[in-house]
DNA sequence: TGTACATCAGTGAACGCGCGTTCACTGATGTAC
DNA sequence: TGTACATCAGTGAACGCGCGTTCACTGATGTAC
């Protein structure tokens, strides 16, 4: 193959990306981790997929589009790490506490990320159900936990939202740099929990 | 006096604002209210306060200077808001569901302020040493009520941040519109938060 | 009381920038025959 | 096996926009005498 074939071969497969969706998405989550929110425009994204900037456009609708896709990445990975750290653990107190750790570890590793998700702007995103159905696991995980004790199903729903209340806060104001673990002679996320569990402790039962 | 020199008289109040600094930050609020985070620019709030758009600069160094200003005010009244719907109880749990439930108000009515003042761009205006102080007087609120009770200071601490998170998760879930009160068929906001507070209450004694 | 002057809040024009999105197009691909 | 053709992912140039910030300036104000 003559060098000239070569480059037009190398052209070929440079033209037809293969799976310019998902390396934009990819692309995305490593814009979001490393420049945050504000670095996040889809010249942006082009430029690191390496494709002009009105490639994305085959590719999504518009910008919410693409951003609805990269918070549903999110969604899956983060209730992936849910479940992972909590597989094995039986006692609902420690499900729960483990369950609570993943979502703080998620969320302080990943902080623009999971801004994005929880973002107001994507709330008006209701329009894409997909999303809103990879949102609902982290609920559900921890709903699940909690419906292993006896209680009626009201009263796991009313604890599952301040469980859930209780862990988006903390995540959120760690996230968000308003409280500092440091500050409370915490050595760490998994002490703190433990630690902040603690006081109802009586109702995982 | 002249209709010129009215118009002269005019032009002299027009010229020195008078106050353009509390207009600036005044115009912020509505603007956040009407359009949100979006619509907030330093054009739009000149224009919003009939002035040139360099005008702004004369009291604020730049935008960050001009939306610390903002949140600043915003915190003044959350602690505000908080401190006058719970005076007059007496009883610990009574009086965490007022401040609790004034916080939930607040937020639900000024979303766009809310999400601001717990935004991670202010997270870096810790080199706004006012603005700290002012945040922290939600804090203050809760932890002053939960020292009432027979405890030692750093259970008062922790417990402090169990309420403070759960109340700050249950908020900006409600906010974002991750939860939904109908869901949960909570007739309003008191309700749902005493049915929320519930199961840990015997905490709050 | 009246005048000279320093101060500084606000003007108006301009800067450069990055953004989302559109458009007519072209090149690569896979399929039907 | 080879050719014609439809499809559509990606091109490259351009659109209009609003933004933060700067700059030399000017007009109003209050103070010192």
């Amino acid at each position: 193959m003559s060098a000239v074939a070569e480059i037009v071969h190398q052209k070929k497969f440079k033209y037809h990306h293969g799976d310019l969706r998902s390396a934009l998405i990819e692309a995305a989550l490593a814009v979001l981790r490393e420049k945050g929110m504000d670095g996040l425009s889809l010249r942006v994204l082009a430029k690191a997929t390496g494709v002009t900037q009105a490639a994305p456009y085959s590719h999504f609708r518009d910008k919410d589009d693409l951003l609805a896709a990269v918070a549903e990445t999110g969604f899956q990975r983060l209730a992936l790490q849910m479940a992972e750290e909590a597989t094995g653990r039986n006692s609902v107190q420690e499900r729960i506490e483990k369950l609570m750790a993943a979502y703080v570890r998620f969320a302080v590793a990943n902080k623009p990320l999971f801004q994005l998700m929880f973002s107001r702007e994507l709330a008006v995103m209701k329009d894409y159900p997909t999303l809103a159905m990879t949102a609902g696991k982290s609920y559900a995980l921890i709903s699940a936990t909690l419906s292993k004790r006896q209680a009626s199903a009201e009263d796991t729903r009313f604890l599952t939202v301040m469980i859930w209340s209780l862990c988006h806060g903390l995540t959120t104001l760690i996230v968000d740099e308003k409280i500092k673990l440091e500050q409370f002679g915490a050595a760490n996320i998994d002490a703190f929990i433990r630690r902040t569990v603690a006081p109802f402790s009586g109702e995982l039962v």
